[in-house]
This record gives structure tokens, sequence and C-alpha cells, in this order.
DNA sequence: TGGGTGACTAAGT
DNA sequence: CACTTAGCCACCC
């Protein structure tokens, strides 16, 4: 009922990213151009609603970056799914103290250039 | 109905 | 490559 319909894009989100096979990633941006839209933050705000429930892991930023707040969570799926994953700065964290703002902190990063993944 | 937020992107330094 | 600033779109309260 009401106006708005569920499945606008909520469900065309968690359709897009449950249609990721495994090894394979996609940037937000990738996921909202597949939808028609440029909303890369809007599908990100559903993935956090929603996400529970599709392998929001597989979904990732534009830089090859995990999500914010859930590096730690993503890393055990990738090595799971067998996901090319790149060490930062080569293998040696260059432990330059906390970046503090925003960002990522990621120890580790996913080489979307192999990894990257196109709906046919 | 309106305002604020955010699992983002791109460009510049 | 990493950090900074500005822009955009959809969802939530």
């Amino acid at each position: 009922m009401t106006a708005t319909e569920p499945a606008d894009f909520v469900s065309r989100v968690l359709g897009v990213v449950d249609s990721i096979p495994p090894g394979r990633v996609m940037t937000y941006g990738g996921v909202a151009a597949q939808l028609g839209s440029r909303a890369a933050r809007a599908v990100g705000q559903v993935m956090a609603r929603y996400g529970s429930e599709v392998a929001w892991w597989r979904v990732i930023r534009a830089g090859g970056h995990p999500p914010i707040g859930h590096e730690a969570q993503a890393l055990p799926h990738y090595e799971a799914e067998l996901t090319p994953l790149l060490r930062s700065a080569a293998g040696l964290p260059t432990a330059t103290a906390a970046s503090a703002t925003t960002t990522t902190d990621a120890a580790y990063r996913v080489d979307y250039a192999a990894a990257r993944w196109s709906p046919t």
C-alpha cells in the first residue's frame, strides 16, 4: 500500500548484488548505473539497511576499498570466495598512524582491475 | 513536507 | 597512491 513501493530501488539493488558471482566485485556506482541512476550513496544506504541479506562484501568502492567499518568483516569473505586481493603498500602497512578523518583505513585492498564484474 | 544523513564518486593537491 | 573538497541521489525521521 502507500504510494512508494519498496521494490523500487532496494529490491533492484539487492537483485543486482545477488546477481554478482563469487570471486567478483562491483562498485556502488556500477550497481547504481545498472539501475539507471548514479545514486551510489543510496546504494550504500540500502546495503546498510537490507544488505544483511545479500553479499554486500561483493560490492566495493571505486578505489577498490571495501565498505567502511566492515573491512574486517569482508576480508574473510573475500578469502572464502578467492577474490583477488592486494596488500596495502605491497605487503607492508605503512603504519603511518590513523587517518582519523573519513575514508578508509583498511590494511588491504581489492584488485578491482581483475575482479570487476559487469552484468551481461 | 522538509531537513539531514550517508556501506559514494570524481577531480585536485 | 593517499588525502581533501565539492557534488549528487535516495532513504530515514
